[in-house]
DNA sequence: AGTGCGCTTTGACGCAGATCAACTTTTGAG
DNA sequence: CTCAAAAGTTGATCTGCGTCAAAGCGCACT
């Protein structure tokens, strides 16, 4: 609560993007509203922890902007990223209380909440959320066991390609149009590349020289990526996938 | 329908695993009874496949006895396990229609199965089912995510001790008791093993032999597994878990 | 401008697990 | 029981990535 944006409080719905792409995607007016009135936001800085795990989560929510991740810790420090959030991802589960991975933001986040005790009882009350909410989740486990192959099965060349064409993918708008190449801004760290791709940083430092070297990407400082051909960078992830549109 | 068995399809829920630990988990009687009028039966024998990916998939199903597994393969023929499909675990998706990986039994299989569009339409109208998909996709989930901190930073003989626990725990009825040991069937072959753990089957053929020399495993066989120290095994996997209770 | 700190790059070297190959054991069909 | 195919074991060698170490940025401080 005492995180809440004024300015941002006041918006509604129609300013947001869950209102599209998330949970209300399917939803009657009277539905939005009820989603309207319990609805709050929260805004966090890069590296701040949104929750760790264990922690009681008395809240879902959906990213609005920035992006997090989700982490799980072995007790001897070695991690893995299970989850990255971007705009329009969900967090949180109804029907369970804590959380049991580590959610940070990478960079500076905004995420559009709803607290527990009402956001279920409106589940319960209107199927369409709950319909909405079984998909999503189904995406989410499609997306989990299309990482596993990544995780289990690709090089470390492999592995990079996999992560900025997933990257690529998400920020569609910049290449709405029928275009092959685009250009976005890599929200995590080299470590935090690692994390998610079982790799140690300085494989993946090096893995993405190659790339650049071999002109799949370029680099514009250590953030920025321009992608000049699409197609090279998902042959390069080995994606059997056609890429024939972008959605 | 052709493949259905005729004894087995005359059985009700009531001699049927899923009505304890899946779908209908929390159904009234008369829930259970729209259930009842919908499913069917179907055997597989080892090795046959349920369905490809990409295949269209007009029903949803529960594991009652056997072993299945679900399967992505890269063109080039590499392969990586997704899932392991244990009794009273559900494939399929509602909203979907045709699956993504490769489902094979890996020993002799019995699913019950309702078919989509009446499942489809009992989830519109039974909301106690709707959420139990929900809690079953969100574990689902959960599980797919603790499988990629297995296939991202655990060691060969790590992962090989992660699914013995894994499926040990499965095997709860022979360790209901307190006692800290027990006996069960691998149901999978090393290849099968290997697929999942994202190695090769020689890699698991010697780590396999590398536990049984160190006591952490006995084997009857090549294929029954005796555990004498299941606290030994799951440190070994390097779980965090206390693993207090098996449940 | 200078200084310190986090992030990134690059190099040298070692090892866990892949690869290639030979062999043994189990299974199951006839 | 017999024999062939499938599954599993074990060894020798190779290699991709991890590990350890040392610099090179870029940026927020004062």
């Amino acid at each position: 609560m005492s995180m809440m944006t004024p300015d941002l409080a006041k918006q509604n719905c129609a300013d947001c993007p869950i209102r599209h792409r998330a949970v209300c995607a399917r939803c009657e007016p009277s539905e939005l509203k009820l989603l309207e009135d319990i609805k709050y936001y929260r805004t966090y800085e890069p590296g701040q922890t949104v929750a760790w795990a264990g922690d009681k989560m008395d809240f879902v929510a959906s990213v609005v902007s920035g992006a997090a991740t989700l982490t799980q810790t072995m007790e001897d420090g070695r991690r893995q990223m299970v989850g990255l959030l971007l705009p329009s991802d969900f967090v949180g589960r109804p029907g369970r209380s804590s959380i049991s991975y580590d959610v940070v933001a990478v960079s500076k986040l905004v995420m559009c909440c709803f607290r527990k005790p009402p956001f279920e009882q409106l589940i319960q009350t209107t199927p369409h959320i709950a319909e909405r909410l079984l998909e999503m989740t189904l995406d989410e486990l499609d997306a989990a066991r299309e990482w596993m192959l990544v995780l289990g099965r690709k090089t470390a060349r492999e592995k990079i390609a996999s992560l900025l064409s997933i990257i690529a993918r998400r920020d569609v708008p910049s290449a709405a149009d029928g275009s092959r190449s685009l250009t976005f801004d890599l929200p995590l760290t080299r470590e935090a590349m690692a994390d998610y791709l079982g790799l140690t940083l300085e494989t993946v430092s090096r893995q993405v020289s190659a790339l650049k070297r071999d002109g799949v990407v370029v680099l514009e400082g250590k953030r920025r990526v321009h992608v000049p051909d699409l197609d090279l960078l998902m042959e390069e992830a080995g994606d059997d996938s056609d890429g024939g549109t972008l959605i």
